[in-house]
DNA sequence: ATTTTGACTACTG
DNA sequence: ACAGTAGCCAAAA
């Protein structure tokens, strides 16, 4: 793991703004990160500042049920567990 | 060097 | 909707 991939894995990250979510894939493909899995593993090992709970599966699902409870705290309606992504999806070109 | 283990995805039945 | 499978890739054992 290069040190350029990992920091473009964080600023893509950090970009997702409040009330929206992206998926692993997503900053995958906007950071040229080699899988998703990797933003995965990056999440784990250095996501501790970033807002992690924004980062959720391509099918809404999400890998830690406390990021339920979390993006329901900035606005997102999430009845069962799963999240409406047509809704809520993040993507770079919206005005950021 | 090989295997295992994941904050992943897509495909199949 | 749900389980199994196959690709995927970095780290740790």
């Amino acid at each position: 793991m290069d040190e350029e991939t990992h920091e473009r894995i964080r600023a893509a990250i950090a970009r997702v703004p409040r009330g929206r979510v992206a998926s692993y894939g997503d900053i995958a493909a906007m950071t040229d990160a080699p899988s998703p899995r990797i933003v995965g593993w990056v999440l784990k090992e250095d996501g501790g500042d970033l807002p992690w709970q924004r980062i959720v599966r391509t099918d809404g699902t999400v890998a830690k049920p406390q990021q339920l409870p979390m993006l329901r705290d900035e606005g997102l309606e999430i009845p069962g567990d799963k999240i409406d992504m047509k809704r809520y999806r993040w993507a770079p070109d919206e005005g950021d």
